[in-house]
RNA sequence: GGGCUGUUAGCUCAGUGGUAGAGCAGUGGACUUUUAAUCCAUUGGCCGCGGGUUCAAGUCCCGCACGGCCCA
C-alpha cells in the first residue's frame, strides 16, 4: 500500500519537477478570487460580456477533473465555495507552466488566472494564462463517479469525504449556520453566553455514566461533564438571569445512530419563568431555525413530511399511555397491572421496579416512536426527575417536558427545582437508587445545594441535542453524519 | 452485550469449491471547446487477519479485528 505504483508514479513525477527546479509547495501565490464570486457575479453574463473584460481573475484549489486534448485541456478546480472550470492550453501558458502541468494529478492544489471566457457549450472557464502548482498529492483521490461511499473510510478520513462528496459540506456549512442562527436567536433573547467546567469533580445535572480522568498535580480525579446544568443554575443564583452554553457533553455510554459518546448541547435557564414559558420560547426558536434555513414550517425528515407550524401539541406522560399505548387509567396506579402490561409488550422490566420506571419503559417502548410530529410530553415522574419542580396539583409529577420529534427526543425542560431541603431529599432519595444498583442515579452535591440555600430565582431550564436538531434539519439518518469526527474504535493499519 | 450483515486493485463493485475480473483512476499513444470527453494499448491483488475442512478455498467451517443496520 506505502510503495505501490500509483505512489511511485507521483514520486517519480515530484522528482522530475524537482530536477527542473519547480517549487512544490510554495505559498507566495495568492488567489485574488473564489470560484463562488466569479460564478455569482459572471454566472449571467454571455461571452460577448466577458470577452469586453480586461481583468484577469484568478483562483485556487483542489484539480478535481481533467479533460485533455493533446495540447490544450478542460479541468475543474474545487475550492472552499465551489468548483470552476479551467482552460488550459500549450500555446497560452508559458513553456515552464505547460511543463508543470503535464506533471499535475488529480488531487494537487493549484493555482490558475487568466481571462473568463464561454465555451462552446456556455460553461463559464478560466483561459490559464498562468499555472502555478501549490501542493502535490502523492495519493490518489476517490474516484470521480461514485466517489467515496465507504462509511467507515468517510468517517475515518473526514477529508477525504469532504473533497468528494460536496453534500457533506453541505451539512456542516448548515450545522454552522444553524449554531450560528441560535446564538442569535438566545441574544436577542437577552441570553449572555458562558462557558461551565468540562472536568468536574462530580458528574451531575443527567442520568448517565461519566468518563472520569485524572489531573496529575493536583492528584485529583475528576469526570468530564455529562451535562453543565448545576453550573448554569449557580450562575442564574449568582444574578445572571438568563444564561445559555452551548459546548460538549460527555457519555459514556452505547454508540448508535443516535448517540455519540461526545455531542453538543444547549443547555440555558431563564430565571422568573416556568416549563410553559419554555415550550412558547421553543417552538419560537424552531420557528426562527425552519424560516431561516427552509423559509418555511414543513420539510421532509426521511421521507417524512414534519410541520412545525405552532402550536406544538401538549400532553402528559399518562395521556399518551392512554391514548397511545392504549392503557387503561387505573393501570396507571397499579404496579401489577402495568407490570403485566409491560411484558405483554415485551419491555425488560422486573418487579422489583417502581411503579414509574415501568411506565416509562412502556412509554419508551410504545409512545416515543409515534410521536411523529413535534410534541412536548409533560409531566415525568418525580423520581426520575431529581432536579425538577414538583407539579402544583401532584406531587409525584413534575413541571417538566421533553420535546419529541420523528420519534426522538430533541429537548429536554422543566422549572427547576428550587427549594434546598426537597432538593436534598431528592439527593438522598437518588443514593438509595444508586445503592439498589442504579449506576446512573444522581451523585450528591452538597455544594449545589449550599448554592440553593442561599435562594435561586424561580427559574426554568432547558436542554436542546444540537446533533439531533442538525440531523432533523439535514435529513440525516444517523448522528454521525452531522459529526465531523464522530467516535470510533481506533484501528491498527 | 445479542442478532443479522459487510470487508476483493487507489476508488466503486462483480466473482455460489477448479487459472482473481470490470468500470473509473493510473501509464503509453491519437486528439486545441470538453462536461463521467472519446478512441487504441496497458500496469496494478497479503481477496481484512489467523486457524481448519478439501486433491483444490476469494468462495465452506471456526476464531479475531474493524464497520453498518436492528435490538438491549
Amino acid at each position: 500500500m506505502e510503495n505501490n505504483d500509483l505512489l511511485k508514479i507521483r514520486l517519480e513525477k515530484i522528482s522530475d519537477l524537482k530536477n527542473a527546479g519547480i517549487d512544490l509547495y510554495p505559498n507566495d501565490v495568492k488567489p485574488q478570487n473564489t470560484t463562488a464570486e466569479i460564478t455569482t457575479q459572471f454566472g449571467s453574463s454571455t461571452g460577448d460580456e466577458l470577452a469586453k473584460l480586461t481583468k484577469s481573475f484568478s483562483v485556487a484549489g483542489r484539480l478535481m477533473a481533467m479533460r485533455n486534448f493533446g495540447k490544450a485541456a478542460f479541468i475543474k478546480i474545487q475550492d472552499y465555495k465551489g468548483q470552476i472550470q479551467g482552460y488550459i492550453a500549450k500555446n497560452i501558458l508559458s513553456e515552464e507552466d505547460y511543463f508543470v502541468f503535464k506533471k499535475l494529478d488529480i488531487g494537487d492544489i493549484i493555482y490558475i488566472s487568466g481571462k473568463l471566457f464561454r465555451t462552446k457549450t456556455e460553461e463559464l472557464t478560466i483561459e490559464a494564462h498562468k499555472l502555478t502548482l501549490l501542493s502535490k498529492a502523492i495519493r490518489p483521490l476517490p474516484e470521480k463517479w461514485h466517489g467515496l461511499t465507504d462509511i467507515e473510510t468517510r468517517y475515518r478520513r473526514r477529508y477525504l469525504d469532504l473533497i468528494a462528496n460536496s453534500k457533506v459540506k453541505e451539512i456542516f456549512y448548515r450545522r454552522s449556520r444553524i449554531i450560528k442562527l441560535i446564538r442569535q436567536f438566545m441574544d436577542e433573547h437577552d441570553f449572555l453566553e458562558v462557558e461551565t467546567p468540562m472536568m468536574q469533580p462530580r458528574a451531575g445535572g443527567a442520568a448517565a455514566r461519566p468518563f472520569k480522568t485524572h489531573h496529575n498535580a493536583l492528584d485529583t480525579d475528576f469526570y468530564l461533564r455529562i451535562a453543565p446544568e448545576l453550573y448554569l443554575k449557580r450562575l442564574v443564583t449568582g444574578g445572571l438571569e438568563r444564561v445559555y452554553e452551548i459546548n460538549r457533553n460527555f457519555r459514556n455510554e452505547g454508540i448508535s445512530t443516535f448517540h455519540n459518546p461526545e455531542f453538543t448541547m444547549m443547555e440555558f435557564y431563564q430565571a422568573y419563568s416556568t416549563y410553559e414559558d419554555l415550550m412558547s420560547l421553543t417552538e419560537d426558536l424552531f420557528v426562527f431555525l425552519a424560516q431561516s434555513i427552509f423559509g418555511e414550517m414543513k420539510f421532509n425528515y426521511q421521507n417524512t413530511e414534519i410541520d412545525l407550524t405552532p402550536p406544538w401539541r401538549r400532553v402528559s406522560v399518562k395521556d399518551t399511555l392512554i391514548q397511545i399505548a392504549g392503557m387503561e387509567p387505573a393501570a396507571l396506579e397499579d404496579k401489577a397491572t402495568a407490570f403485566a402490561f409491560a411484558k405483554k409488550i415485551g419491555c425488560k422490566v422486573n418487579d422489583t421496579d417502581h411503579l414509574e420506571k415501568i411506565l416509562m419503559a412502556i412509554f419508551d417502548e410504545v409512545v416515543e416512536k409515534k410521536l411523529i410530529q413535534p410534541t412536548f410530553v409533560t409531566h415525568y415522574p418525580v423520581i426520575i426527575s431529581p432536579l425538577s419542580r414538583r407539579s402544583k396539583n401532584d406531587i409525584e409529577l413534575t413541571d417538566r417536558f421533553e420535546l419529541y420529534i420523528y420519534g426522538r427526543e430533541i429537548a429536554n425542560a422543566f422549572s427547576e427545582l428550587n427549594d434546598p431541603v426537597d432538593q436534598k431529599e431528592r439527593f438522598l432519595q437518588q443514593l438509595r437508587e444508586r445503592e439498589a444498583g442504579d449506576e446512573e442515579a444522581h451523585e450528591m452535591d452538597e455544594d449545589y445545594i449550599r448554592t440553593l440555600e442561599y435562594a435561586m430565582p424561580p427559574t426554568a431550564g432547558e436542554g436542546i441535542g444540537i446533533d439531533r436538531l442538525v440531523m432533523l434539519f439535514t435529513d440525516s439518518a444517523s448522528i454521525r453524519d452531522v459529526i465531523l469526527f464522530p467516535l470510533l474504535k481506533t484501528k491498527q493499519e
